[in-house]
DNA sequence: GCTTGACCTGGAGTGCGCTCCAGCTCCTAG
DNA sequence: CTAGGAGCTGGAGCGCACTCCAGGTCAAGC
């Protein structure tokens, strides 16, 4: 199956100028054209892309991505590159993690602190009301 | 206890440009000043620091925390709101969470296989070797 | 054959969140 | 008394990751 670039929008959920954008700076092989010179992307393409935005969100930057993608997928060598690259990343990503759950808790005890403010303040107009 | 803008900033992480930066933008209160006209952090002036980078590394942007700072603290009103905006991040901070898990799992998934890969190059060095 | 709409290119512009700088003041130590 | 270091201000600059634009091509439908 061939894909436009709209399609590979889509799926991928990148704009059509981050997908021209990402194959300038080496992001994206260049996909085939069709015989209008459009884009055409193959279903691996749209594989790829989904992995980008995957790393994408885990906040990889596009310069270790770039250089992820420049090894190539053939040979022993760019496979052990590539694992040593996203062993590297999922560190960071593993310790972003427990940060992340850390911040979750604070923001879940003060969730509960205001509403207690507020019942207290409830309370106290309705102590109020009932004396008045 | 009160603070140099150097001990302010080594305590939360945040540069001294940065500190100057977010009272300007309106994110801190503008702290004291001592006798030379120098920022003077008083310990819940260092307290919110704290609160801020947490927010900041579960990616709240500064015009939120500005929009949170700016309520202040005190009366059932602002606890209401301060409370509906950490509620309304907690929802896209869990949803974040999941994401990087699911993102994680296919990170483990990679370096998986990829040393799988290695592993049977390595099988078949090995057979050369034997057979030569 | 003309319009419409998707797509093309190269390059400029944008938003966020800092970061740096020049030129100044003030305090402290020697 | 002076040299050095921390801090001050207003404003400019920067890096990242897009995002937008002008001006053009191409294929399809009316």
């Amino acid at each position: 199956m061939r894909h436009s670039i709209a399609q590979a929008s889509a799926s991928s959920g990148l704009s059509i100028d981050t997908l021209r954008y990402y194959e300038r700076i080496g992001l994206i092989e260049p996909p085939e054209r069709d015989a209008g010179g459009r884009r055409s992307y193959s279903d691996e393409d749209l594989r790829w892309l989904e992995f980008l935005t995957r790393m994408r969100t885990t906040g990889m930057p596009l310069a270790m991505l770039r250089e992820y993608a420049a090894l190539g997928q053939a040979g022993p060598a760019a496979s052990a590159r590539r694992r040593r690259i996203l062993v590297e990343h999922r560190a960071t990503l593993v310790a972003h993690l427990a940060e992340l759950r850390a911040c979750l808790d604070v923001i879940d005890y003060k969730i509960e602190n205001y509403a207690r403010i507020e019942r207290e303040f409830l309370g106290r107009d309705q102590e109020m009301e009932a004396s008045a």
